[in-house]
DNA sequence: TTGTAAGCGTTATCAC
DNA sequence: GTGATAACGCTTACAA
């Protein structure tokens, strides 16, 4: 089965080259009845067209690589792809993954992304690059976007969910139901180089600014065998108990979630609880949440990485999108002193 | 700003493209002087290769596609991407992401899947692609592998979970915690053409051979408003109502979970119930389920896909992996009679 | 060890 | 409306 090129069906046809290609891509200047033939003819010899090819001749290789932190897997990648994948699809773009899973990954791959001329777009999501890093990116000679990713100077537009006002209106919200001790589950990361934290950034400044006792900052990883276990004990065992918890995400809130219950503490009569994404899984099992608009944030990024390959300067060069406010059912007026027996 | 090209290189170092060529790709042949060389000038002019031009040279893509079924996201889908990912990216291989979203997006995927000459192996997964899509994914003359696909011909290599033995032993352990009364939460898809419900149908296999008493197969979508709520509520004012039941997936059985909670009963006191899949989340919440090592599955298909394109066979052509009983605290011993309200 | 030149399969620029 | 023919940037026999 050896290669059929656009020649053979050229000769089959009785025409150019040039006529095969410009009646297969349905372009002017090709009479209905020899495009109706090239077209007969290029099926009848099982003819595919050789993206390389056509590629190195047209200088775009119409796909756009995603730069993803940590994992592929997780909600909010997953459903940024899916919005990526909803408008590059329709536009004949293909989508291309790349990861910076740890610190060895992501020296790796921004080492090799140059060298690997490969897309004609970059997106990347929820990291910062170092310095160093963006250098490496704007030597790339793509247009970039950022998605989640906080001070990115190189990027060529950004699109981040309002971290500032989510976390603020979470905490406004349970203060307005009564809650004056709060904590906050945070994630655990190897090193700080990541990004700035600006969820647990705006915990802070709205303890403060509203006023309230903040009974610490706890780490886990839910990935980690009884680390959201350890991080749960630790805050019941604070001097101060809280009264409501605040999970940097979803997956974090929903692990620890099932260990307060098995603490023998229940949502929201006891402790109230609120994440971070608004996840389906959240949304399922009736956690309050904050959510973010994940699908429509990757069909917008990909639409800004769009624009950028055409020429056009992006509708908006910095996007910020505020988070909503999506009451379940782990969060309620907060106990009376009485009612929560580990607080006095 | 442009192109600089390998002979761009070439001129400024003051040797030929072939050597600049070998020197770059670390090759025999060239001295280690001149290798220094051409490093340092192709580094100097910010050269990098474009792959378009090599891939047209060569004949190889160093690209391998995935498609899957309805959505990028998902706990499976993102598992299997990063299996992929960890041994793809250690052989200099991309990943490409296809989608057969929904019936229409399907049928437009695979008829430009073959005029898209783009990668060198595909791995599909999730779903059972009809005669006519087999004969598509044949015509592409590239090498096919199938995970989780059931009753796919047209692959070289198929790796998939064993959904009878899973569902097989989840009602046998089920059982043996005396249960008798089950019912079945399965998806609720738009057409039967996705592929063959083989948990489902282990599941009525089951119920007959262990003499066991079915109350009844009731479908939902996580993702719709109400869908489990529905579900929940046929199958709570069903004539006989179920101890225990066996969920699709871990997100159907979430979904579940949170739902009969709502409904007043307690698990595993009132109703056991059970997932599949072993995600994250389900862990961390202490669902009882039936694990399936998805990010292996991807590297495992990776492998075999990378064998395959090097003209290896497969280790094994048809390779079926055992699913694993994770006890949670969703399973219990079946309730004695007047322990649950419903039944009588 | 290194250079020359012929592909690889398209697209694009001319002519006609 | 259609046909030669020259790019596109790399790899790789074949020579030197």
């Amino acid at each position: 089965m050896t290669k059929v090129t656009i020649k053979d069906v050229a000769r089959e046809s009785g025409v150019s080259t040039y006529t095969v290609s410009r009646a297969l891509r349905g372009l002017d200047h090709v009479s209905e009845a020899t495009r109706a033939h090239v077209i007969a003819t290029a099926h009848k010899l099982n003819y595919t067209i050789s993206r390389s090819a056509s590629d190195l001749a047209t200088g775009s290789t119409h796909r756009i690589a995603v730069l993803m932190r940590e994992k592929i897997s997780g909600w909010f990648a997953g459903e940024l792809l899916d919005g990526l994948y909803d408008v590059l699809e329709a536009e004949g773009y293909n989508l291309l993954i790349y990861r910076a899973g740890d610190l060895q990954e992501r020296s790796s791959v921004f080492s090799t992304l140059p060298s690997d001329h490969n897309a004609d777009a970059l997106i990347v999501t929820g990291f910062s690059p170092s310095q160093h890093e963006q250098e490496m990116l704007k030597r790339l000679g793509i247009p970039i976007v950022a998605v989640n990713s906080s001070d990115i100077d190189s990027a060529d537009c950004s699109l981040a969910i309002d971290d500032i006002q989510g976390e603020t209106m979470a905490i406004r919200y349970l203060a307005s139901l009564g809650h004056r001790r709060f904590c906050y589950l945070g994630r655990l990361d190897p090193l700080p180089t990541w990004g700035r934290e600006l969820r647990l950034e705006a915990y802070q400044q709205a303890m403060k600014e509203l006023n309230l006792h903040d009974c610490g900052i706890f780490q886990a990883d839910p990935n980690l065998q009884g680390s959201v276990a350890t991080a749960i004990a630790s805050m019941l065992a604070s001097p101060v108990v809280p009264t409501a918890i605040c999970a940097w995400a979803d997956s974090h809130a929903l692990a620890a979630l099932s260990e307060l219950r098995r603490n023998g503490l229940r949502l929201p009569d006891n402790i109230s609880l609120i994440g971070f994404d608004g996840s389906t899984v959240a949304r399922n099992l009736g956690l309050t949440t904050m959510s973010q608009p994940a699908r429509d944030m990757g069909r917008k990024a990909a639409r800004a990485a769009l624009d950028l390959l055409n020429g056009e300067p992006p509708t908006e060069r910095k996007l910020v999108i505020p988070a909503q406010l999506t009451p379940g059912t782990t969060t309620g007026p907060a106990p009376t002193s009485k009612s929560i027996s580990y607080a006095n």
